[in-house]
DNA sequence: CGGTTCACTAAGCGAGCGCTCACTTACAAT
DNA sequence: ATTGTAAGTGAGCGCTCGCTTAGTGAACCG
């Protein structure tokens, strides 16, 4: 049922209809584009007159916000829950990977719109969700350059392999249908592999 | 100045005022997006009336056709290139990589219209470049699916295997500017080297 | 019970969209 | 000189967009 998906991403979003609301606007986003999605397609979709958006959100930027801005916020506590429950850097990357790429592969909808609209915030919007990303991006370098300088990775540049890292995840997005070969979980172990093995990672 | 370069991107476009209207479609996508662009922005970036962009092109959509086509066939070339001139698979995946990604530091422009616009195309001219999209992919796929055998890559899966190589590629056309740390060409490089040693390469 | 609040709708406004049309200009062929 | 053609313009049409406004019904409160 639509209230039990929408529940599941959104948990403490209230009321409801804004969830719903949400729920509409990741479809159509992902779908369409957020340009090329109309304040009446998301309305629709989730049941309601098209002026009903309104009274939950100020404008159609504002929920876009609001999708991106959980969704980032989601991936960062991943990636920093990884870090806090592992001191190892190999296990770090592997189960940061892991996370990464399974969240991006099971809720690729979400994701599309959480990596590929953000340019249609607008200017201070944008920055907000921006500092996530760049925190995303620092632990992941700093968790490699940690590697690096301990001698279980080697790499060249480190800020180069996180970004490689990183675009490996990002993009399962892109590609990825519910009719994919390969499970979620199944995926973010394969992937962990393949960036282990691109780190250098050396035995111990 | 701009008719060197569009000229440089699309030698064979006649007459020069397409290849100029190409070109503003191609910055203007990039910078905004296709639905967010009008055929306002296109025409006056060219220095035209917005009325011209009718004289060399059916539709906006048709405008972003071409320079889809374009760009896929030239990266479709790229890679088929490769295969023509090496035999040894660790030397295609090599350059392979290397053409491919410096292509897309390069020209991040037209690439990021290319990897990131194609959802904008009409049923039918979509399903055009997916077909080259395909070609490519199956291309790669191929190579390494020939190594493995070969015994000079370790894989588990090919298909996935293929799926990061490209993944890696073309996401670099979301990231970099022309005041990246890297050249196109240096970046190549130390992308070709992660994935040959993501791809498991044995030493020969 | 009346009064207030809240979530929502029906109707529609002003702006800007893709695209067209009648027309002008430059130039080549006859 | 006349005609034909290709390239480009200025004006604007029909439509859809994001968003607003006035009003409705249900729920809650004294």
């Amino acid at each position: 049922m639509t209230m039990s998906l929408s529940a599941e991403l959104w948990p403490d979003v209230q009321p409801e209809t804004a969830r719903r609301l949400m729920l509409a606007g990741v479809e159509s986003f992902a779908r369409r584009g957020y340009h090329a999605t109309t304040t009446r397609d998301i309305a629709s979709a989730a049941g309601m007159s098209p002026a009903a958006l309104y009274v939950h959100f100020p404008s159609k930027a504002a929920l876009l916000f609001a999708i991106s801005k959980y969704g980032h916020e989601q991936t960062l506590s991943l990636v920093e829950s990884v870090v806090a429950r592992e001191t190892d850097p190999v296990e770090r990357i592997r189960l940061l990977v892991e996370d990464f790429v399974a969240w991006h592969a099971r809720r690729h909808t979400v994701a599309r719109v959480v990596q590929y609209e953000l340019h249609a915030l607008p200017d201070e919007e944008f920055d907000v969700v921006a500092k996530l990303r760049r925190r995303i991006e620092q632990i992941v370098r700093e968790v490699i350059t940690e590697g690096s300088e301990a001698g279980v990775f080697t790499v060249g540049d480190p800020h180069t392999a996180a970004r490689a890292v990183l675009s490996l995840g990002v993009d399962v997005s892109r590609w990825y249908s519910d009719r994919a070969r390969q499970t979620p979980k199944k995926l973010g172990e394969e992937y962990s592999e393949l960036v282990l093995r691109m780190l250098g990672t050396k035995l111990s």
